[in-house]
RNA sequence: GGGCGAUUAGCUCAGUCGGUUAGAGCGCUUCUCUGAUAAGGAAGAGGUCCCUGGUUCGAAUCCAGGAUCGCCCA
C-alpha cells in the first residue's frame, strides 16, 4: 500500500519545524505570492508604526508585531490585497543620547565641538545598529512585512515629503513661532514635548521645599493696613528671585488674619497676613484671629516688597510687584495668592502677557542663574532652593517651610529634573482645529472602545498647540528660512530650495542644509534656515504619504492607500503615534488616516512587576522562541487574554498552551496521517454532509461550520482572542469527542470518517493560518499535497449550513454520558465491565436526541441497553422550585409569596401535571394564578439503592446487577486489554497480525473461548490457541492468564 | 489632584439581559480509561465575586462612595 502522507513524528520539535517552514516560505516566496495572488482585489490597508532599531527588540515588540501580522493575514485569506510596507523610525533624541553616551559627552556643547556632521554620521550609523536583530526576530516570529522596501524617516525623499506637509501647514497659517513656557531639560538643553512627558519614568516622586512667604505691602491701600503681609506659597523657591507679581481671584473672599496653632517661624506669630478665607485653617491652623473680610478684587494694584531684591519691580513694567487678578487662582491649595514668575509657569506667562509685563529670565538654558542674581550667579537653580529659603528665614520673610512630596517631571532619558521655562519654539496651531480632530476621531473604531472617548478623546478635548521644534541635531530640519528682517519662508521641496538658492542639497540633514541660503524675496537680505529640527513624532505621523514620497512622487499610490484600515501599537502610543497620525492627516486632509486601531497593553513579569533591566526580569524573545517556538508565543498573545488588558508573562502558561492546544492538534493530525497511511487512503474531497450516514460526521461538520461563523465574525471585529478560543474549543471537540468516538471507523478504513476528519483538519489549518502560521502550514501541506503550495495561499473557510438540531442532540447525549460516567465512578464497577442497562431520564426533544445517538451513549457507558424514564420521579424524589427568571418579572414584589406557595405544592403531583401538559394553580394574595412548565423547575433527589446522577432535570441511573454473561464479557475485555499490552511490550506495529496463545485459569479461558472472535478481531490474531500455559503470566481479576503473541 | 481601566478558586482566565447551587484550564488528592495523544474521564479539596452603602422581590452583574493595582495626564 502506498503512503499518501509523510509520517508524522509525535515527538516533533516545534521550533525545529518552524525553521524548516521558514526556509520553505523563503524559497517558494510564499509571502510575496499571497500578495500577488490578490492583485486587483479590494485593498485592505495596513500602516506599520515604525520602530527604532537602535535597541534590541524585546518581547513587547513581539506582541506588537504579531498583532500587526494576524489581521493582514486574515484579510488576505478573505480575499483582500494587503501590502505590508515596513518602516523604521530613525531620528530623535534617544538616538542622539545613545551616541553621546558612546562618545562620552555630557553636555550639548560637546556635540558642537565634535562637529555636527560627524555627530550626525554617527547617529545615522547607530540607528540601524540592531537592524539585523530586528530583521531576524521579525522573520522568526512569522511577521510578514516587507523590510526590503521599508520606508526610513532619514531618507531625503521622506524628509522632502515631511517638508511638504510643514509648508502646507505653514501656508494655512497654522505654523508659528512663539515664546512659551515649556518643560526644559537643562542637561540636554532641549524642550520636551508633551509626548515625552508621558514616557515611563518621567514623573517621579520627589521632596521639594514647600514655603509660605510673607510679602509686606508697601503702603496701606484698599482694605489693607501698613505692615500687612501678603502670604504666598510655592514649591519652587528658585523662582522667587524672579517674582514679578502676585495674583488673586477677584471673586474669592480674602481675610486679614493673625496667629493660629500651626507652626510659625519666629516673628510671624503676630504678623497680620492676607490670604484666602477658605485656607486660613489649613495654613495658619485653629484659633487664627480673623480681622477683616473682603473680596479679592479689592486687592488689585496694591504694591508689595518682593521676596528678593535682585530685580527691581520696574524691570517688569508698571505692574511689577503689585497684586493682579487671575482667573486661574483657586483656593484648592497654597494661600489663594499666587506667586507669579512669568518665565517659569504657563499661567504666569499668560498673566504676564495679559498685563503687559516684561519677561525677565535670569536663568540660563543650562539651568544656572546669570549674573543678575548676585551671589547665586552660576549656581544650578534647583540646588539653590535651600539657601534661598534660609535667606528668606534670616530676613524674617518666612511663615513656614516644610518638605513636600509630589510627582515632578524629569527628563525621561537623562533623569534631570525639568524646569518650566519660557523659550521661543515653533508650534502647530492644533488647538484651532480641535473640533476637526474630534470629528476625525469619530470616524475611528478603537479597540478597546473606551479609549476613543476616554483616554484619547479627553486628550483631544484638551488639545494644546503642538510644540514642534527641537534644538537638536539629528532630525528632520525645520524647513523655515528667515532673513534679518524676520521675513519667514517655508520650503516645501528641494526643487524650490534649489531654485531660490542655486545650491543643490546633497543631504537634507544638518549641518549641510544649514549652509544653504538664499536672498529674501521681500528685502533681498540673506535668508538662513532656523536652527531647529522637528519632533520625531511628526516624522512618523507623516508616514501615510512620506513613505511613498508623495506628493512629489507616487501621489496616486498614496491616494489609493489612504486612509489605513488598520493600525496597531501599544497603548502608550495614544499620545504618540496615534495622535501624530490623526493630527497630521486632519491638518492636511481633514480626516483620520486610520479607520481601526488596536491598542496593546503592557507586559509584566509573572509576579506582575514591570519588566526592567535593573530588576533583571526582562524576558528575551529568543529564549521563548527556542524553547517553545513562535506559534506557541503567538498563540499565547492572541488567546490568553484581551491584548489591551496587558499580560503577566508566564512561561508556564505558554508551555501549558503547547500541551493543551498545539500538541492536541498535532496529535489529531498525526492520528489521521497514521491511519490514512495504514489504509492507503488518498486525500478524499470534502464530504457532502447530506450524503453522510453517521450522525457523528454530520455533527462535527456542523460544529465546524459554527466555529467558522464565530471566527469570521470575531476576526472581522478585530477580536483574535475570542476567535482563537473558539478554534481551540473546536479542536478539543474534534480530538476528544469526534476522534475518540470514531477510532474504530478509522481502524476499519471508513471512507466517510477519513473524508470528514481530513476536511476538519484542513479547515482548522486554514482558520489557524493567521494565528499559528508555521505549524498549520506543515499540517496543510501534508494533508493536501496536491493543493496550494501553502495554507497561506488558501481562501479562508466559508461556513457551510449547520444542523443545529444535531448539535443540540449531541450536547444532550454528551451530558447523559457525563452523568452516566459519574454514576459509573460512584458505583466502583470499572468501565470495562459491561452493565445490562442505563436508565435515562429525559422527555420530549431531549429524549429524542438521546435515542437518536443511543449507540454513542451505550458505547461510552459500556451498557447493553438504554432505557428511558419519562420523568425523574420514576427514579427519585422530585423537587419543585420556582423559575425566578420567568416568574420574577410577572410577580415582582410578591416573589417571596410565590416561592412559598410553590414550596407548599405536592412535588409528585406537580410533576405529573406538567408531564400531562396541565398547569398548576397557586394562590398569591388571594388571587389565583396558573403556572406552566416554564414557570417551574423540577429536579430530583436520588432515591436510596440506585446509582444515579442528576443535573437539573436530567438523570442517568445504572442497573448494577451482573449476570454470568456480563461477567464473561467483562473478562473478555480485560483479556483484550492484557493482550494489547503484551503486543505493545513486544514492540509490534499496530497493524501486525499475530498468532495468539493463551493459557491459565479456567474462568478466564472460558471467557476467552466464549468471545474468541471478538478477541481475535480486537488483537489482530489470525489464530487463537489455548496451549500457551508456559507463556508470560498476568493477573486479571485475581486470576492468572498466560499470553503469548507472535508476529505472523 | 484629574481621566481611563482592572480587582472572581493557590495560579491563568470565563461569566450573556440582574434570576437564587458562580464556572473552565492548570496545580493538588483519589480513582479510572487507553494500541493516536505529552492525552481522556470521574470524584474531592479549594470562593468575603476587593470593601461599604444604595436600587431591586432578587446584585459577581446596575448606581454611589472608598481601597488596591496599572496606564495616561497634571
Amino acid at each position: 500500500m502506498s503512503a499518501p502522507h509523510s509520517p508524522v513524528d509525535p515527538q516533533q520539535s516545534f521550533p525545529k519545524l518552524e525553521e524548516q517552514v521558514l526556509a520553505r516560505w523563503k524559497e517558494e516566496r510564499i509571502f510575496e505570492r499571497t500578495v500577488e495572488r490578490r492583485a486587483g482585489a479590494r485593498r485592505w490597508v495596513f500602516y506599520e508604526g515604525p520602530p527604532t532599531a537602535n535597541g534590541r527588540p524585546g518581547v513587547h515588540h513581539v506582541l506588537a508585531r504579531v498583532f500587526k501580522d494576524i489581521f493582514p493575514r486574515y484579510r488576505t485569506m478573505t480575499g483582500h490585497q494587503v501590502e505590508r510596507k515596513g518602516g523604521w523610525d530613525t531620528h530623535g533624541l534617544p538616538v542622539e543620547l545613545a551616541v553621546e553616551a558612546e562618545l562620552g559627552f555630557d553636555k550639548k556643547e560637546d556635540i558642537e565641538e565634535y562637529g555636527i556632521a560627524r555627530f550626525n554620521a554617527k547617529c545615522r550609523e547607530s540607528v540601524f545598529r540592531y537592524l539585523e536583530d530586528w530583521s531576524r526576530l521579525t522573520e522568526r516570529i512569522g511577521y510578514w512585512v516587507d523590510l526590503d522596501d521599508a520606508y526610513r524617516t532619514l531618507d531625503d525623499s521622506y524628509i522632502e515629503s515631511v517638508w511638504w506637509a510643514l509648508k502646507t501647514i505653514f501656508d494655512k497659517g497654522l505654523l508659528y513661532e512663539s515664546y512659551k513656557v515649556v518643560p526644559h531639560c537643562p542637561r540636554d538643553q532641549v524642550t520636551l514635548s508633551s509626548h515625552e512627558l508621558g514616557q515611563p519614568g518621567a514623573y517621579r516622586d520627589v521632596i521639594d521645599p514647600s514655603v509660605y512667604v510673607r510679602l509686606p505691602v508697601r503702603a496701606a491701600a484698599g482694605p489693607l493696613r501698613d505692615g500687612d503681609e501678603l502670604l504666598i506659597w510655592t514649591t519652587t523657591p528658585w523662582t522667587l528671585p524672579t517674582n514679578a507679581a502676585v495674583a488673586v481671584d477677584p471673586e474669592l473672599t480674602y481675610v486679614r488674619a493673625r496667629g493660629g496653632d500651626k507652626p510659625h517661624e519666629s516673628g510671624s506669630e503676630t504678623a497680620v497676613v492676607v490670604l484666602a478665607e477658605a485656607l486660613v485653617e489649613r495654613v495658619l491652623g485653629e484659633g487664627a484671629e480673623i480681622l477683616d473680610r473682603f473680596p479679592g478684587r479689592e486687592l488689585e494694584g496694591i504694591g508689595y516688597q518682593p521676596p528678593f531684591d535682585f530685580i527691581p519691580g520696574s524691570a517688569y513694567g508698571e505692574r511689577g510687584h503689585t497684586v493682579l487678578l487671575g482667573d486661574f487662582v483657586t483656593a484648592d491649595d497654597g494661600t489663594g495668592i499666587v506667586h507669579t514668575a512669568i518665565a517659569f509657569g504657563e499661567d504666569d506667562f499668560r498673566l504676564g502677557e495679559e498685563y503687559g509685563l516684561t519677561v525677565v529670565n535670569p536663568v540660563k538654558p543650562n539651568g544656572t542663574y546669570d549674573e543678575r542674581i548676585g551671589d547665586y550667579a552660576g549656581r544650578f537653580v534647583k540646588e539653590a532652593d535651600r539657601d534661598l529659603v534660609d535667606d528668606l528665614r534670616g530676613r524674617g520673610r518666612l511663615l513656614r517651610a516644610e518638605d513636600y512630596e509630589h510627582a515632578y517631571p524629569h527628563c525621561w532619558r537623562c533623569g534631570t529634573p525639568l524646569l518650566y521655562y519660557a523659550k521661543p519654539s515653533w508650534y502647530i496651531r492644533t488647538s484651532e482645529i480641535r473640533d476637526r480632530l474630534l470629528a476625525s476621531n469619530e470616524s475611528v473604531t478603537w479597540y478597546p472602545p473606551h479609549v476613543k472617548h476616554g483616554r484619547f478623546g479627553n486628550w483631544l478635548e484638551g488639545n494644546v498647540d503642538w510644540a514642534l521644534s527641537r534644538e537638536r541635531y539629528w532630525g528632520t530640519p525645520l524647513p523655515i528660512w528667515r532673513c534679518v528682517h524676520g521675513h519667514v519662508h517655508a520650503i516645501g521641496s528641494f526643487a524650490d530650495l534649489e531654485a531660490r538658492s542655486g545650491q543643490k542639497l546633497d543631504d537634507a540633514h544638518r549641518p549641510f542644509v544649514d549652509e544653504v541660503t538664499f536672498p529674501c524675496e521681500q528685502c533681498g537680505e540673506t535668508a538662513r534656515r532656523v536652527p531647529e529640527v522637528i519632533d520625531v513624532w511628526f516624522d512618523s505621523g507623516s508616514m501615510p504619504f512620506a513613505q511613498w514620497h508623495a506628493p512629489h512622487e507616487h501621489e496616486e499610490r498614496f491616494r489609493a492607500r489612504f486612509p489605513a484600515d488598520y493600525v496597531c501599537e501599544a497603548l502608550d502610543q495614544t499620545r504618540g503615534w496615534f495622535y501624530s497620525l490623526l493630527a497630521i492627516s486632519t491638518l492636511l486632509f481633514d480626516q483620520s488616516s486610520f479607520k481601526n486601531v488596536v491598542c496593546l497593553g503592557l507586559i509584566l513579569d509573572a509576579d506582575g512587576q514591570k519588566m526592567s533591566k535593573s530588576r533583571g526580569n526582562v524576558v528575551v524573545p529568543d529564549e521563548v522562541l527556542d524553547r517553545f517556538g513562535a506559534d506557541a508565543l503567538r498563540w499565547y498573545f492572541f488567546t490568553s487574554k484581551q491584548p489591551w488588558d496587558g499580560y503577566r508573562f508566564s512561561l508556564e502558561t505558554i508551555s501549558e498552551m503547547v500541551r493543551q492546544f498545539l500538541l492536541q492538534l498535532w496529535n489529531t493530525y498525526g492520528f489521521y496521517v497514521m491511519y490514512a497511511n495504514a489504509n492507503g487512503v488518498a486525500p478524499p474531497p470534502a464530504p457532502d454532509p447530506a450524503a453522510l450516514e453517521s450522525d457523528l460526521d454530520r455533527w462535527v461538520l456542523s460544529r465546524l461550520s459554527a466555529t467558522v461563523e464565530t471566527v469570521r465574525e470575531r476576526m472581522d471585529d478585530y477580536d483574535a482572542t475570542t476567535a482563537g478560543r473558539a478554534i481551540q474549543a473546536f479542536v478539543d471537540d474534534l480530538s476528544n469527542w469526534y476522534v475518540r468516538r470514531s477510532r474504530r471507523r478509522f481502524w476499519d478504513g471508513d471512507a466517510d470518517a477519513f473524508a470528514t476528519l481530513r476536511h476538519c483538519l484542513v479547515s482548522v489549518a486554514q482558520m489557524l493560518a493567521p494565528f499559528t502560521p508555521f505549524l498549520v502550514d506543515e499540517i496543510y501541506r501534508n494533508l493536501d499535497p496536491d493543493g496550494e503550495a501553502s495554507v497561506h495561499l488558501c481562501d479562508f473557510p466559508v461556513a457551510a449550513p449547520r444542523d443545529e438540531e444535531l448539535e443540540f442532540a449531541m450536547g444532550v447525549a454528551r451530558e447523559a454520558v457525563t452523568l452516566g460516567l459519574a454514576a459509573r465512578g460512584q458505583s466502583k464497577i470499572k468501565l470495562r465491565q459491561p452493565l445490562r442497562a442505563a436508565v435515562v431520564v429525559a422527555t420530549g426533544r431531549e429524549r429524542a436526541a438521546i435515542e437518536r445517538l443511543a449507540d454513542v451513549v451505550r458505547d461510552e457507558l459500556n451498557v447493553k441497553e438504554l432505557r428511558f424514564a419519562a420523568a425523574a420521579d420514576e427514579l427519585g424524589r422530585v423537587e419543585v422550585k420556582p423559575n425566578y427568571r420567568a416568574l420574577g418579572p410577572r410577580f415582582g414584589k410578591s416573589m417571596p409569596l410565590v416561592a412559598a406557595a410553590v414550596a407548599a405544592l405536592d412535588p409528585a403531583g406537580v410533576a405529573r401535571a406538567l408531564r400531562e401538559g396541565r398547569t398548576v394553580g397557586i394562590v398569591v394574595d388571594g388571587a389565583d394564578h396558573e403556572l406552566g412548565p416554564d414557570d417551574l423547575i423540577t429536579a430530583m433527589q436520588p432515591l436510596e439503592g440506585y446509582q444515579l446522577e442528576r443535573e437539573g432535570s436530567h438523570a442517568v441511573a445504572l442497573e448494577l446487577t451482573l449476570d454470568e454473561e456480563l461477567l464473561r464479557e467483562g473478562k473478555a475485555r480485560e483479556i483484550v486489554h492484557a493482550i494489547q499490552a503484551a503486543r505493545k511490550s513486544a514492540g509490534l506495529d499496530i497493524s501486525d497480525r499475530i498468532a495468539l496463545a493463551l493459557g491459565g485459569e479456567a474462568t478466564l479461558l472460558d471467557a476467552a473461548r466464549a468471545h474468541e472472535s471478538y478477541i481475535a478481531r480486537e488483537t489482530l490474531a489470525t489464530t487463537v490457541s489455548y496451549d500457551g500455559a508456559d507463556a508470560e503470566p498476568v493477573a486479571i481479576d485475581g486470576a492468572s492468564l498466560n499470553i503469548a503473541v507472535a508476529r505472523v
